[in-house]
Order: C-alpha cells, then sequence, then structure tokens
DNA sequence: CAGAAAAATGAATGAGTATTCATTCAACAT
DNA sequence: ATGTTGAATGAATACTCATTCATTTTTCTG
C-alpha cells in the first residue's frame, strides 16, 4: 500500500502520532460523506478510505457520532482559520476587507463541492443534532458580527442613506450562503466569476463610491 | 387487475383510498425527517408518526428509496404549486410579481423550519443521489427563468445601467436560499421582516424606480 | 349474508453495521 | 537482544432496521 507518505518527523507510516491520525481519519470522513451522503457512510467506508483497519475509528474517536462532531468542528475551524487570514491579508479599508471575505466566500478552497457537501450534509440535520446547531451558529454569528462591522465603517464613511449596515449584512451572508447552494446543486453550470459579479453589482448599487466594476477579476 | 374508481365517500377511517393513505404517509416522512433528520429516520418511525403498522410503507411504497423519493417529488410540486398561485394572484406588472415571488418564499408556508429542515435534509445528499439532483435542478431552473425575465422586464422598462438580469437574479436567488438557511440554523432569532427588509433594501438599490419603502409591509 | 378482493397488520427474516476486545505488531528503552 | 508500551488489527458480538409474508380485518359485490 503506497499510502505511507513521507513524514516530517515521526507521523506517518505505520505509527502515527496520535493527532495525524485523527486528522487521517477526518479527511477520510470528509471524502465519504461527499461521496455517499452522511446517512450511509458507514464506519468501515471510513477506515477503508483512510486505509486503516475496522476498528480504528472507535479507537481514536468514542463513537460514530463523537467521529462527526469533530468533524464539522474541524470544518469550521478551517473556516474560521481562512476568514482571519483574509482579513489579515488584505488591504486597510471596510471595503479592501469585505472584498477579501466575499472573494474568500468564493474561492476554490471554500466553495467546491466537496467541501459544500459536507456543510450541507451537515446544515441538513441541524434541526434534529443540538451539537451541529451550536456549531453552526457560531460560525454564522462570528461571520455577522464582522461583516456587519465592516458595513457600519463603509456607510459611515459614504453616507449612505438608501441601506441599514443590519440589511446589507443579512443579504450579503444570505447571498453567499445561497451562490453555496448553486454550485453544490449544479455544479456543472455553475460559474464562479458569474457568483462573483452577482454579488460586486450588489455592493456596486448600494456602496457606488466604495465599489467598482474594475474590483471584479 | 381491476382498477377500482377511487371513491370520494370512503376516505378517512381505518380504509382509506390510496391516494389519501400515500398523502399520509408522506406527510409522516417530513416530520420525522425534521425531527430525526433524514439519518435516522426509519421505516418503523414513519409508520408510527402516521399511527399505522410496521410494514405499511413497503405496502404503498415499494421501499424506503422510493417513498423519500416521492417525499421529495411532493416538496417540489407544493413548492411549484404555490409559486404559480403566487403569480397569478399578484398584479400584472414584472415588479409586482417579483415581488410576490420574493414574498412567497418568505412567507411561513414556505419559510418555516419544519419544511426547510426537510429541504435542506434532501440538498445535503444531492452530492450523492442522482435522483434527488435532478429534482431540486428542475425546482431551480424554473425559478430561474421565471426570476430573470421578471428581472429582463423591470429593467427594460426602467432604462437600468448598473445592473444585468442575470447578474440580478443570482442576487435574489442567492438572496432568499441564503435567507432559509438562516431561519433553519437560528429560528430563533430568525426575523421574517427583517429578511424581507434585506431583499427589499436590494430591490430598491437595484430598480429604484419600481421599489419603495412602502412596499415593506 | 356469503364470498371475494383489497388493505392492513405485525412477527419473522436477514442484511448491514457500530462497537468490543483478545491478539498482533512496531518502536523504543534498557 | 529483550521487554515494555501503546497503536493497530480484524474476527466476533450485539443490535438496528428494511423487507417479506402469512394472517387478520374491512369493504365490496352479487
Amino acid at each position: 500500500m503506497t499510502l505511507a507518505a513521507k513524514k516530517p518527523h515521526s507521523p506517518a507510516g505505520r505509527r502515527a502520532s496520535r493527532e495525524a491520525r485523527r486528522q487521517q481519519l477526518i479527511d477520510a470522513t470528509m471524502r465519504c460523506i461527499a461521496r455517499k451522503g452522511i446517512g450511509s457512510t458507514t464506519l468501515a467506508d471510513v477506515a477503508s478510505m483512510a486505509g486503516l483497519s475496522q476498528g480504528i475509528v472507535n479507537l481514536h474517536f468514542k463513537s460514530k457520532e463523537n467521529l462527526l462532531n469533530e468533524t464539522l468542528l474541524h470544518l469550521a475551524d478551517d473556516y474560521r482559520a481562512q476568514f482571519e487570514k483574509a482579513l489579515a491579508k488584505s488591504g486597510p479599508g471596510a471595503a479592501d476587507k469585505l472584498l477579501a471575505l466575499i472573494r474568500l466566500d468564493l474561492k476554490p478552497s471554500i466553495c467546491n463541492p466537496q467541501k459544500l457537501a459536507v456543510w450541507f450534509a451537515f446544515w441538513g440535520e441541524v434541526k434534529s443534532r443540538p451539537t451541529y446547531r451550536r456549531i453552526c451558529d457560531d460560525v454564522d454569528r462570528h461571520y455577522d458580527e464582522v461583516i456587519q462591522g465592516l458595513c457600519e465603517a463603509i456607510i459611515a464613511d459614504g453616507d449612505y442613506e438608501h441601506i441599514s449596515a443590519e440589511e446589507a449584512t443579512a443579504a450579503l451572508t444570505a447571498m453567499t450562503n445561497g451562490l453555496w447552494l448553486d454550485c453544490l446543486i449544479s455544479p456543472q453550470t455553475w460559474d464562479r466569476h458569474a457568483a462573483l459579479d452577482a454579488v460586486l453589482s450588489y455592493l456596486q448599487n448600494v456602496f457606488p463610491s466604495h465599489f467598482f466594476r474594475a474590483d471584479q477579476t
């Protein structure tokens, strides 16, 4: 089996570090969920996808439920990390930061059918799993807070009167989530540029002195 | 086999008409999915939710898979019917019709955690179930076509230059889908009026001579 | 009312799957 | 080398659940 990867120190071969093994299993879980859906992903599937044996999941995570919780948590952490990084690397202005976050949401590292399938799989179970709801809710709340702060800054800076920060925030967050659904359901016809243009056209109409067509790319 | 004509006379008690029984089971299925998620809804759950016995589902639908397909189909038909009805009852102008459709999407008959949980449960499995994708895709495509037609009419009527019909359509459909996600994930804090305002603020900014604050309600 | 047909039941079946655990194996310390 | 440690294995276990079907119940027909 060629799955043994090169190791920086000691992790991969047969005996990997606890953390690396957990990570490997979470990756396998996400691939399985994307391929077969949460409902028909079995622990045997996960183990085999990871190239390991039957009982491995129960060894590292105590139960399937726990594995799924940790998987969602990892997904949320990953998003959070990319979010902070995009903010840090963007220009200083509120409009720069807002644009950077929108771009991030439509980037392949976030917005690809594989990862989206996993997000939607969990969202589909939010109503019946309080743990899932809590995790998703936290991500959303943080996202909303940051976006709303940026909108407030932009509105103050531009003396815009047609729009409140709350409305703009609701519209923007809803739009990116909705574009994700399109990407998931119609990946063949979905167009990343068109999606970005749709959001940009909104920003341009609502905050005309902060956003221009040239922002596209 | 003699297909006994269905009779309007004997619908309810213990022996219901074939169609009524199927409908009853589909309702039970949706309630189960909303309560427990698609993954852990069993046929026993559905039967018990319907107040009937074990084997009843396999009697009326040949399999669980079939039951789920029919359930999604019913959900889609229900949406389609409300959609057409809203169009028919709205005022004659394109802006009237567009507003009517947006309002519909945020009405309790469509936008409540119960029904949304079912939609999202199916969306979460779209990637692994071609049948689900086809049904969802059909609904989406029809929705897009109608909305885009309306946007084109509005743009032509108003000589708007900052926006294309494609962009407006993408933004609007994404927004309503995204607002649904909010409603599902944070039903406690979700605010129907704020959601409507967010979409209206978009319309008002993009098509200022067709939409006004007064449209709110 | 008797008999037939249709609908519904619910116990039995069997396939699938999460979980357990005695055993095996690799790495390291001595 | 040898023994110790803990990761990993995979067969066995216990359980869940979709599906089947012989039987019962209800309705229809003549």
